[in-house]
DNA sequence: GCCGTTGACTGAAACGTTTTAGGCAACAGA
DNA sequence: TCTGTTGCCTAAAACGTTTCAGTCAACGGC
């Protein structure tokens, strides 16, 4: 094997310089004590090795060993910073374990995720990392299937709409939602309403699950028109909210399935007078870093140790073989900040 | 080679299903036109692989071809916004390409980036591009004699400190520095000061020195204690700036190597009774998530489009050979908010 | 001197491809 | 019938490792 037309030193290469077979060299190198050689032929070995700057070749260990030491993880892209830091708890795992990270991206195009898909199976990655995007969800099934078939062990992030097929890693939207709704009932809100994210995805989904059963729980009401931007793929966030405001009985509070949905409503909302938290208390969900800046309360996840978990349980997975699905909620944190105030202090 | 312990389909698989040699399989999936195989066995063949399921396996194709088509990325961590998107632009274009990504993560450590980077020379990848991390900073110098002795081609992104060396892609911090300066300087002001990143990084140290030109350009003084938080890795940015203002000649304008360390400056400069834009204008660096919602005037550079760059880049290298090192300096834009005004307007 | 044992190393197969020289029919022309 | 020629396909080597059965010398016991 070379690069740019250098030829590299191989095994063959070290066990010349140093006067011994290629079996010895392989021997020394990787340290079998189970098998018999003198101090003297392996100081020889390691010492031609260090002096050529022998670096064993992965791909043809690979190959005899019949795996890679290499896991995949397939992403709609790195531009949301939840994904990304996804990706960072998947890569700092790898890195402690010595394994390989390869990435696949799609794009947001399920047939160039298709695609990618191929190129990890024809690696023959020993694991998979599917994180999922709302662009590729729809065709999700299809690529599980796939990986059913050539028996390749998978965890899917951030999705469990097939967390029966297979395990999956999804932070914990139900105790999520209970948290913001509790929240702003221990604040004395009683008409709280929900600004969803569409129903396309299974954490949105979980999301308005969640809010309702956080409100069934405290025994509050839900009123019919409380629940905005249920539509597929809400168009228009501002639209929404200023709808809730418009509700019969207009709530006093709004937990959102979304920081960015809440972040983009915010001008209209000002624009038509309602004062943040003097006449609406809202709360947001997942803590971007702007959240911070807009003084937005919010449900924290932890996108590092979502990533982290999804690795182990991909690992123990591989080690263990075929068995039942796990589904795995991470937990998550309510971040206190300015956007929610008392009931009794509206004006 | 085998994934939970279930052979996987092979070549002779297919061949022995379509009654064929495994080297008649290689030249039908290849579509080696250039020898001549009967349509009718090219139909059997394709339809045996398509029964079987069969996916070369690109481990043996890397062996046998003496190339990996695969690139790999060192990186510090993905928790910047700023790092993932460049990791995004390469990723893109490598999809785009069909080559695979193989990922190192240091987690800012250098002995981990130095092991990290051992496993992608072991798995021959093709090229490899460096994103620099100031953590890892250091220690880059001793990272790419090791390329260059292995004879890998490289390139290296967002730090030229070693561009005499190779290839390196980093935005236009002179360019970024005087469109600041200039729109600062078109509002009326004179008296601009700078809040620097220390100079521990390259950028860092470009971007004080385009402050400086940029004065210079505009025939504009520059005070001694205009200048702030140039030590090493400046600890606080909120001290370094209320300092700036106690200057002899206080300024009207600062301009900040980034965003961050103005943003971690703004509550104190608000408690000091300071106003953004009446008393102070501010223009930050790398128009960060929040800028906008702090309305900062920021210069916005273009992370995807390095990372795109800089593999456009590897790519043209590999196939070149060796030649001069390029240091690709990319474009940046002002983005305008309302942390600027006229300095007539000032109190 | 013979036999068994131990210690040190090696030969060769194997992994799953690609590649190229060449084999072998079938057929045409002489 | 012999001799090319053409069309189709295959045998075998190669890539760089790992692994294990096996070789061979040295040595000790009798």
């Amino acid at each position: 094997m070379s690069i740019q037309g250098q030829r590299l030193v191989r095994g063959a290469d070290v066990a010349h310089a140093a006067g011994v077979s290629v079996a010895t060299v392989s021997l020394v190198l990787n340290d079998r004590r189970n098998v018999v050689l003198s101090e003297r032929t392996r100081d020889r070995v390691r010492e031609a090795a260090r002096r050529l700057g022998y670096l064993p070749n992965r791909v043809a260990q690979s190959l005899i060993q019949g795996r890679t030491r290499t896991m995949g993880v397939v992403l709609p892209s790195l531009a949301s910073s939840f994904v990304a830091r996804i990706v960072d708890g998947i890569g700092s795992a790898a890195t402690s374990a010595g394994l390989g990270l390869l990435l696949a991206h799609s794009r947001h195009d399920p047939e160039s995720e298709d695609r990618q898909l191929e190129i990890l199976l024809g690696q023959r990655v020993e694991g998979i990392v599917i994180v999922a995007g709302e662009g590729t969800l729809p065709t999700l099934g299809r690529r599980l299937d796939r990986l059913q078939q050539s028996a390749t062990p998978f965890v899917v992030v951030d999705d469990d709409t097939h967390g029966h097929r297979g395990d999956c890693v999804v932070s914990d939207d139900l105790q999520g939602m209970d948290l913001a709704v509790a929240h702003l009932a221990s604040l004395g809100h009683r008409r709280i309403a929900h600004l969803g994210a569409g129903t396309a995805t299974s954490t949105a989904r979980a999301r308005q699950d969640g809010y309702r059963a956080a409100m069934t729980r405290l025994r509050l009401r839900v009123d019919r028109d409380w629940i905005a931007g249920d539509a597929f793929r809400s168009a228009d966030p501002a639209a929404s909210l200023m709808c809730l405001l418009r509700a019969r009985r207009p709530p006093t509070a709004v937990v959102a399935a979304n920081d960015r949905h809440l972040a983009a409503a915010l001008p209209s909302l000002l624009a038509a007078g309602v004062q943040v938290p003097r006449d609406l208390s809202i709360v947001g969900y997942a803590n971007y870093d702007f959240a911070s800046y807009l003084g937005l309360t919010s449900v924290e996840q932890d996108p590092e140790l979502i990533g982290a978990k999804a690795f182990e349980r991909l690992r123990s997975r591989i080690e263990e073989g075929p068995s039942k699905p796990t589904r795995i909620r991470m937990p998550v944190r309510l971040v206190l900040r300015s956007s929610t105030q008392p009931a009794f202090l509206r004006a």
